[in-house]
DNA sequence: CCGTTGACTCTTT
DNA sequence: AAAAGAGCCAACG
């Protein structure tokens, strides 16, 4: 289970910083690192090594779904609804509203 | 809406 | 040590 630090220690860091009641994407995330490595990041957050120290449950896919989850996709619902955020269908809705930009 | 292509890292053989 | 496979995706056609 051992991840090499670089990129997926960036990308914890940034998804770290997320306030809640904010969401932000892979892609987004991604783009920060100056790469378009989307899977890359999910896979970061995928085996997050230290967990849940980094709210991965606050990042969802360009799309509006949710995406995956480790402990199981209806749990990163039920906390990101905790935080206020409207889903449906495993949809978020208005994800804009929500959309977190790392300034 | 679905399918295919692109991009990057980690894990396993 | 090197190569192949897999993964919580994105963008385009």
């Amino acid at each position: 289970m051992k991840m090499q630090p670089g990129f997926g220690q960036q990308v914890w860091y940034l998804t770290s910083q997320i306030p809640r009641g904010r969401v932000t994407t892979y892609g987004i995330l991604a783009h920060k690192l100056g790469s378009r490595a989307c899977r890359a990041v999910g896979n970061a957050l995928n085996r997050n090594p230290h967990w849940p120290d980094v709210p991965c449950h606050r990042v969802a896919r360009s799309t509006g779904e949710v995406g995956g989850f480790a402990s199981g996709t209806k749990k990163k619902i039920a906390l990101l609804r905790e935080e206020g955020i409207e889903i449906s269908k495993g949809r978020i809705i208005n994800l804009e509203r929500y959309l977190h930009r790392f300034a």
